[in-house]
DNA sequence: CATAACTCCGTAAGCACTTACGTTGATTCG
DNA sequence: CGAATCAACGTAAGTGCTTACGGAGTTATG
């Protein structure tokens, strides 16, 4: 599974690269969610993307780094800090987007030719919820507590 | 998929560590093989387990550090380290070998529970292996090469 | 039989996340 | 209204892999 999704991460890096784009994986979620929605904290970021906030900090100091969004305190909250795009940013966005559709295209492609693997992860997950791995391998080996 | 990956793991620790014991996930691959087949080189778990050398070093350098495995070079092949368990490591597995086997069960019935999702990615590395992520996109959006 | 080509294995660094922990504001409440 | 709690965010370090690279030993070839 993790070889699987290191391989479709390599695949994805490989079509930008072919089309000479740099381009980072975990800057995807960040940059297509304020470019849809607009100025973001990366509280809310994070929480759009089901990731930790941590992750969307190193998103935004590589991001920053690359001139492609900046950010400005919360004037009413001095906790947050409120991300956007730089006009570069938004211009790398709207020359990325034709990509992205084709990517999303050929995942949801992919997916019908696969009989739809990404339904049975959703199921594994379910199974998860309903029953830790923890709590079904205590049921079945009990030992502790 | 990336998380549902690592929610695993992280849950998969939780059981050991529910039960007191000192164990890396990387560890797995190389002990039930070096168990299951006997003094093995590290090229050769690295093929059986599908990853590359390097990850088998690592796991290597750790397992030594822990007392569970030992190496021998090769007489006849000067390259080769052939690795083994130790007296410690040996009883480690067997000690282990009932929650290993509980842990298979358990992914065999959320297998089952979820309908397959393993297959369902057996069928989805299938596809990429049929025609690659950046063959499908320039299809798609033809523009290099 | 020297040399080119290949194989085994190691270290370093990177990737995209995570947890652990601390700092600095905002909010609540007795 | 001051103290305790909570929320937003940052850095450091870890995880289990990977690629890039290099050294040293083995095999093939002209």
């Amino acid at each position: 599974m993790r070889r699987l999704s290191e391989r479709i991460d390599r695949e994805a890096n490989a079509v930008y690269a072919a089309r000479g784009i740099d381009f980072e994986q975990r800057w995807y979620g960040t940059l297509s969610l304020l470019d849809e929605r607009g100025p973001l904290s990366v509280t809310e970021i994070a929480r759009a993307l089901n990731i930790t906030h941590v992750a969307v900090s190193q998103a935004r100091r590589s991001l920053t780094a690359a001139g492609l969004i900046a950010s400005t305190l919360d004037p009413a909250d001095g906790r947050r800090r409120t991300l956007h795009l730089t006009d570069a940013g938004a211009a790398f966005v709207a020359r990325l987007w034709p990509l992205w559709d084709a990517l999303n295209a050929v995942g949801d492609a992919i997916n019908r030719e696969a009989a739809d693997p990404s339904a049975a992860l959703d199921r594994l997950e379910g199974a998860l919820d309903r029953m830790s791995l923890s709590e079904r391998v205590e049921r079945l080996l009990p030992r502790s507590i």
